[in-house]
DNA sequence: CGTATGTTTGACCGTCGTCAATTGTAGTGG
DNA sequence: CCACTACAATTGACGACGGTCAAACATACG
């Protein structure tokens, strides 16, 4: 019996519509149902809580269900970098695997719901259910082909190129979620846009003033309309 | 039987002085004769000669013996992003785990010797002996630490910073083969030391000339000798 | 030996970082 | 509710770091 105070609802993995993203699809009932005793559902954090920091004790990976995180790590000199930014469906915390504690800081940018996925647990069903251990991989996989388009994007694009592929990355993720391609709020500040494209807070400014008068978005602080998708993408896959 | 133009001789993981790295230290002796059987020890490879291509299917992950090797891949304005450097006792091939081919073309920088290691042959393995399985998404964490620390140096360092990091971690991970920390060759081009740091030959091969005029490094080419590694470490980490 | 490729160095210039000032926004408590 | 403060975002002026272009030189390979 679980605690009322941590967790709010039994977890339902098959009627979760994030279940395309996260779950294995080709899972069978039985494998389902013994997934789903391994993951809490936690209540909601608010902006700015901490999923975890760095340097604590790897447990879990978490996927989102709504909301948005961010993860940096800070260095020898104290500076932070962030290293991704994660949306609903997504799954974050593979850093803590390799030395079983965690490198990056992970936070709330805003309200956010998360499914935790207690790793011991998701090893030993891996060993019965061979499905599950490959998509697990994938999703790692993934998380390192993801973290080499940032490494090309940082070692060859302008300030232009990175912030329109940041928007279009979002716009495409958000998508997938059946959300608006085209008009969303960012959840993170232009501090941490940045800092994750390797920019000044002040270099991102201008390029979404010049980004607003080339009439490619439309931009009133956090609410981001994007005008001219085409080009924009155009300039982001250069 | 193995094809001879294509094996020279049986794996013998356990007699390989690779093996703290490549393989789980705890992996008992049926388990590790089991691995055995499934990795494949290749001829060497040649200077220039590839290893896979970007859109090659997905079938194995590699492991050094000897030699070096480069990962990179190609944009949709067909320019290149080296995205690695692996040195003997690392794995490669992680990319292509994800969509079941690879996005890195990989290529020996010099004459090479590889361990080939079947994936289905290694997913089937993990389902039995649980150890493999942690030990391999450890190794695959491992690549998302590694390439999270990359892009760090790419969104925050100066062109020294970078140069000596990747001096630093070349020295760090040959002195964990047992070799010189201060003395080797490096087995890449100047351009591609450049086009991994997000730099120009230009800058590199200046950089590489302060270096030499603060007394940090000698070098003759391709031959570094590292001088006062306190302060060339110093510098990478900031 | 000759050509292709890699490396070094110099001169110049552009992008983006730094510093600074201003305005806008959000959260706090009287 | 509004003042007060802290923080976030914008814009401008200026300069530095590293990119670009060019030339010379060294090295490797056939």
């Amino acid at each position: 019996m679980r605690s009322p105070s941590l967790s709010i609802q039994p977890t339902n993995c098959h009627k979760c519509r994030m279940s395309a993203l996260c779950l294995p699809l080709t899972l069978d009932a039985s494998s389902l149902a013994r997934l789903e005793t391994a993951i809490d559902r936690r209540r909601p954090l608010h902006r700015n809580q901490f999923i975890f920091h760095a340097g604590d004790r790897f447990e879990s990976l978490y996927a989102i269900r709504s909301g948005a995180v961010k993860s940096y790590c800070t260095d020898s000199s104290g500076s932070e970098q962030v290293t991704g930014f994660y949306l609903p469906g997504e799954i974050f915390g593979w850093d803590g695997i390799h030395s079983n504690q965690h490198r990056n800081t992970t936070l709330a940018l805003e309200t956010t719901a998360l499914c935790e996925i207690p790793f011991t647990r998701l090893e030993e069903l891996s060993q019965n259910v061979p499905k599950l251990q490959q998509h697990f991989m994938r999703l790692m996989a993934k998380e390192i082909t993801a973290d080499q388009e940032l490494i090309t994007l940082l070692a060859k694009s302008s300030a232009e190129e990175r912030v329109a592929s940041l928007l279009i990355s979002l716009s495409n993720r958000l998508k997938r979620q059946h959300l608006s391609a085209t008009r969303f709020r960012l959840p993170m500040s232009r501090a941490d846009i940045g800092n994750y494209l390797g920019l000044t807070v002040e270099t991102v400014s201008r390029v979404f003033s010049r980004f607003q008068s080339f009439d490619l978005i439309l931009c009133d602080k956090k609410e981001i309309e994007i005008i001219n998708l085409p080009r924009l993408t155009a300039m982001a896959s250069q």
